[in-house]
RNA sequence: GGGCGAGUGGCGGAACGGCAUACGCGACGGACUUAAAAUCCGUUGCCGAAAGGCUUGAGGGUUCAAAUCCCUCCUCGCCCACCA
């Protein structure tokens, strides 16, 4: 008998066979099987893939194998998103240009994914910088201009000094760059935007039919997106036409307005201090501040300080004047930029107003604790009785909140709102390695769209692409001069490119018809396989790249090409794979090699590891003692196989099981059990980890009931030992696909164990229920936990009057009436 | 500061009102071996010689019964945060 089993001759083998097989090729036309579309994100292609990365793949290979052996019709793609910094990162530190090495790691994935048993549809593979691929994303680009949803503006934006181009918002971390962590600063540039804030709202308002997202995802979008409803009231400036506006949630305070804020980057400002006296000194802070890194800036003890601008502007609701200054702590992103300042009931205006000796006024109050604004310590900003606000005096706040903002509606002086955190997608990048924005600028006509026929604009692969803070692509003369489509007069193109989020917010539409050269998809197609039943990837994407997919189909669906309008059914983030307390990383040096993994254990080994290291979706520390373990349990396993054929117990029979002996039945019942854990915990959220575990008993069990090695097996034992081990075989398919095959043909079953169906339990086998028994004798309760008794009721009385603690209890007296609650509880009530 | 989640053996974790510590790792003992590895069998929450007692971050409550539900607190993790 073999030790070890053979897993370097048995993987190879029978990845293969999958593919001669043609296993997960789907034919997307067939109407008569119930459509699955399994999904993971697809992949970075990084030049060192770790055991983490694998984690991914794994469980969606579990998935799309288990959701086949249950009838699906199950669509199970891949591709890769190959544009990006890294690889332009790499090539300029002297290495191969962008393209060759992108290619090279998407071969070494593929080998890599090959090796772990983990299958595609290979024919459906997208790459998203091939200009077949980006052509597309450059024609969603087109659509969204069309609808005006894509706009150029000068606007104050983040950028990465390190890697040289601007960044999105979801970009920005703690106020740094999430890739170099280099602290983001602000900069005035004109750049090309999608208008995501059209569809805050929306995004907002659908997050709640998002149903088998999980919850932490969905608080992550809404705190993102970031609503709070208000009135935007409009403050006339004395002296000038234009009034300014400003948001606010507590118009409850508005009589105890003192003074307004603008934003340093108030687009008003300049103009209104273009004739100040002190207009240097305001025009010193402005810089001063914008200059300032967004980390320093937004940073938790930043001082509060501001200019006086020389402007005042009217309450409207007391037509009071009160000053307008200019401060570091109003941001220009949020509502509109300029504040009401109550310093009585808000913190921040009330540091502000005691360093400038601004007016403090209460006009919320407590009636049996009086406040007093001169010896405040702090801005009240508690419920209480409104006081100095004219006719709104002596109502509660929460009841004033809504009177002051029906009334100023009603005057005109403002109207309620919404303002939302979220900001406009920052799309434009200053880098090589990606689409190129499909427009051109031409002196005669503006801003051109290249028309679609146009499409793709190539990317050029012959540019030096040192980042110099403008696109390499700038100095590319060949890519730059062009021709304006409409007056064929001389145009130059945009040499910025398009963020690569953009090309990941829809690629799950293009495996549908990946080769499609007349559209991006076809709608027809989408319509029938989406929204993808199971989207499976790590939470890091739970803000970029959910939401903006999230986005990019609302909008294909409001222009007619798509007819859903949320990508993704189900989605399930596994959690990271931690190494010696820390993410895996080269520079950590903490990386684990699947390669070196699968060449010592076997990919099924290394599978069931992942799989058994914890709960999916919790971060898991890696050990190497661990893959061990599951390494015994895969030879356990093939041991047992063996161990049964040489005892007879693998012929194959016809007959039934029947007459079994005590531990025969109980052997049954555990297999029968076993079956039925396992499709649960595959079922909803994903118990792998248990899943695996309760199959481990029913090998424990398996190998107790065997016993000696000499005793002979009688016909329905070995009957028995065929059926359990038969189906634990079936279970284990998914999780450790290669040996699940090996024994599958070792026990003369013909073709793929996939084609097989996933088995069911039989109720009968399991047919002892676990009760709770109360008796309640005298009035006084006791209970007795879970004993197993057969269902029906009169063996249940016997069993439980046979019982020897319950017989103590009863104490000889009779039972004078008796509660069954089938599989639940039993009460006696005796006198 | 606001929101969400979690705290269980030496470790990863299971149970999610009904036998706490399944399964795995590690450790210990034994078999096999000249020996080691591998493998197999057994023991393994804590205290105690044993009988027995104690145990799910701390404290309280509900219940016949609480790791599980409720309240207070502590600790850790994540998200948001000068957001008007």
């Amino acid at each position: 008998m073999e030790e070890i089993y053979p897993f370097r001759t048995i993987e190879p083998k029978w990845q293969s066979f999958w593919e001669k097989e043609r296993l997960f090729e789907v034919d997307t036309s067939r109407t008569d099987k119930t459509k699955y579309y399994c999904l993971v994100m697809f992949p970075y292609p990084s030049a060192t893939l770790h055991v983490g990365h694998g984690r991914n793949y794994i469980i969606g290979d579990v998935v799309a194998r288990y959701k086949l052996m249950r009838g699906f019709n199950v669509l199970a793609p891949i591709g890769w998103d190959a544009f990006g910094l890294p690889a332009e990162n790499a090539a300029i530190k002297g290495g191969l240009h962008p393209k060759i090495s992108t290619l090279n790691n998407i071969a070494t994935m593929k080998r890599q994914l090959r090796q772990w048993g983990v299958c595609y549809d290979w024919r459906r593979e997208v790459t998203a910088c091939f200009p077949d691929y980006y052509k597309w994303s450059q024609w969603i680009f087109l659509k969204l201009y069309e609808k005006s949803l894509a706009y150029k503006k000068r606007a104050a934006v983040n950028w990465c000094s390190s890697c040289q181009t601007v960044l999105a918002n979801e970009q920005v971390v703690n106020g740094a760059c999430e890739r170099c962590e280099t602290p983001v600063i602000q900069k005035f540039l004109e750049q090309w935007f999608f208008k995501i804030t059209d569809y805050a709202e929306r995004l907002l308002k659908d997050i709640a039919q998002l149903t088998h997202w999980p919850e932490r995802v969905r608080v992550m979008q809404r705190n993102w997106i970031g609503k709070n409803e208000g009135v935007a009231i409009h403050f006339p400036v004395d002296g000038e036409g234009e009034p300014l506006t400003c948001f606010t949630t507590r118009v409850d305070t508005i009589y105890g307005a003192t003074y307004m804020v603008l934003a340093p980057e108030h687009p008003r400002l300049q103009e209104l201090i273009r004739d100040s006296k002190n207009k240097g000194e305001i025009q010193q802070f402005v810089e001063r501040i914008l200059r300032q890194p967004q980390e320093e800036r937004s940073a938790l003890e930043v001082k509060k300080e501001g200019v006086f601008t020389g402007w005042h502007v009217v309450n409207p609701v007391n037509g009071r004047k009160i000053p307008l200054w200019v401060a570091n702590y109003v941001l220009l992103e949020y509502g509109t930029g300029a504040v009401m300042a109550v310093p009585a009931h808000d913190q921040r205006d009330f540091e502000f107003a005691k360093k400038y000796g601004l007016p403090i006024e209460v006009v919320i109050d407590q009636p049996e604790n009086p406040l007093n604004p001169l010896t405040m310590k702090e801005a009240y900003i508690e419920e209480g009785i409104m006081v100095h606000s004219e006719l709104f005096n002596g109502l509660g706040n929460r009841e004033a909140m809504e009177k002051i903002a029906h009334f100023m509606e009603k005057k005109g002086m403002g109207r309620r709102t919404s303002a939302y955190r979220l900001r406009d997608w920052l799309i434009s990048r200053q880098r090589y390695w990606g689409a190129p924005i499909p427009i051109l600028y031409c002196n005669a006509c503006g801003i051109v769209p290249v028309p679609e026929k146009d499409l793709p604009v190539l990317l050029p692969e012959n540019v030096r692409f040192r980042p110099t803070g403008e696109s390499p692509l700038k100095d590319a003369p060949e890519f730059v001069k062009t021709r304006c489509p409409k007056c064929k007069g001389e145009g130059k193109r945009e040499f910025d490119t398009m963020d690569t989020f953009v090309d990941s917010s829809w690629y799950f539409l293009r495996y549908l018809s990946p080769q499609n050269a007349e559209r991006p998809f076809d709608t027809a197609l989408v319509n029938r396989w989406l929204p993808v039943d199971q989207y499976i990837g790590g939470v890091e994407h739970a803000i970029l790249h959910l939401l903006y997919s999230r986005f990019i189909v609302k909008v294909l669906h409001d222009l007619g090409y798509v007819g859903f309008d949320e990508p993704f059914e189900r989605l399930f983030t596994q959690g990271m794979i931690i190494k010696d307390g820390f993410k895996m990383s080269k520079s950590k040096g903490n990386v684990v090699s699947p390669d070196e993994l699968i060449e010592r254990f076997g990919a099924d080994t290394v599978r069931l590891y992942t799989l058994f290291i914890g709960p999916p979706e919790k971060d898991a520390e890696w050990s190497d003692r661990g893959v061990e373990g599951a390494f015994r349990f895969l030879n356990r396993v093939w041991r047992l196989s063996q161990l049964l054929s040489k005892r007879g117990a693998l012929v194959p029979v016809s007959s039934a099981v029947s007459g079994l002996n005590e531990e025969g039945v109980s052997l049954r019942r555990k297999l029968h059990l076993t079956l039925k854990k396992v499709t649960e915990d595959m079922e909803g959220s994903f118990r792998f980890n248990t899943a695996i575990a309760s199959m481990m008993e029913l090998v424990n069990e398996i190998y107790r009931y065997l016993g000696e090695e000499e005793k002979t097996l009688q016909e329905n034992e070995r009957v028995l030992l065929r059926e359990a081990f038969e189906l634990l075989v079936l279970l284990l398919a998914p999780f450790i696909p290669h040996l699940a095959e090996e024994i599958w043909s070792s026990l003369g079953r013909k073709g793929s164990v996939f084609r097989a169906s996933w088995p069911s339990y039989d109720p009968n086998a399991i047919a002892v229920e676990e009760v709770t028994i109360v008796i309640q004798v005298n009035g006084k309760v006791r209970s007795k936990l879970n004993v197993a008794v057969d269902l029906s009721d009169e063996l249940l009385k016997e069993k439980i009057l046979n019982d020897e603690s319950i017989r103590k209890w009863l104490d000889g007296k009779t039972v004078k009436q008796w509660v069954i609650v089938p599989k639940k509880l039993v009460n006696l009530v005796v006198t």
